[in-house]
DNA sequence: GTTGAAACCGTACGGGC
DNA sequence: GCCCGTACGGTTTCAAC
């Protein structure tokens, strides 16, 4: 797959969507200077290129009832075995992230529970799904998070 | 401010929206046996109510230069001063998510950047603007992320 | 990249349950 | 209260340039 280069008109484009995924093609076209046609194009190749992999509505986690999230890092029982943690992991919903990491934990996860007890039987199934032991860091408040990550 | 609960189709409808942002209402209709006008009315109601609390692309960090991720957990150098630190750090565009944790460490951050170099630049910056230690985990590899958290 | 025209979509309003 | 149908203006799409 090629990739010729982003240039400032693309990111600024990206960097509207990625704050207002439903800004309409005319709104980028005034901010760009560009027509209308010109932007979708644009947009249609950002999308090809796979620089925006998709749109959705963020969804405030206390009113769909997850109002617990934790970190997880988890790591191997046996180190010999084959490790395939993520694709064993991938089909428990309330994992939210899964990163392989440096450091003493093999991955990291960011999940969302309903309560407590939730979260308990979350960590047995994580253990079990996987093989692994796991340290659990509870998140108090989240401050930001979702914050769009196109630099300048 | 209200809290009639969601039902099940407000569920499906932000299932949907939350997978894909752009979803139109006239699809919206089709997957929950409703009317364009009505599942308006329902979509709106759930942005009112801050269920839905916005919309973004989603960019492909590799694509727009900051390839490196990793978490930062901070702690205050002086427990006896008045911790602000999320207010002190709001401004550091490379951090994408900012919370408060139990455990050894007061915050967690989540932060991305172009090189190894910026991530050093950027943990100089934090420790200087929050007067806090870190203890950083560096990514290696992102199996998922971003799974819409919407339970069923 | 641009223009333009047709199809589609979001919105507001009227009405019925 | 919640829902449906319709009409209008804005938006997306795609051809031709």
């Amino acid at each position: 797959m090629p990739a010729s280069a982003l240039d400032d008109i693309d990111l600024r484009l990206l960097r509207v969507v990625a704050a207002d995924g439903r800004a309409t093609l005319a709104r980028l076209a005034a901010e760009s200077g560009l027509s209308v046609s010109a932007v979708q194009a644009r947009i249609k190749r950002l999308e090809a290129r796979g620089a925006i992999t998709g749109y959705r509505a963020v969804v405030d986690p206390d009113v769909v009832g997850v109002p617990l999230s934790a970190f997880i890092e988890i790591t191997p029982l046996d180190p010999a075995q084959p490790d395939n943690a993520p694709e064993l992991l991938e089909h428990l919903p309330q994992i939210e992230a899964c990163h392989s990491i440096a450091g003493q934990a093999a991955y990291m996860l960011f999940v969302r529970v309903a309560s407590p007890r939730d979260l308990e039987a979350l960590i047995r199934d994580i253990r079990q799904a996987a093989a692994v032991n796991t340290r659990t860091t509870v998140v108090l408040q989240t401050f930001f998070e979702n914050r769009a990550a196109v630099p300048r």
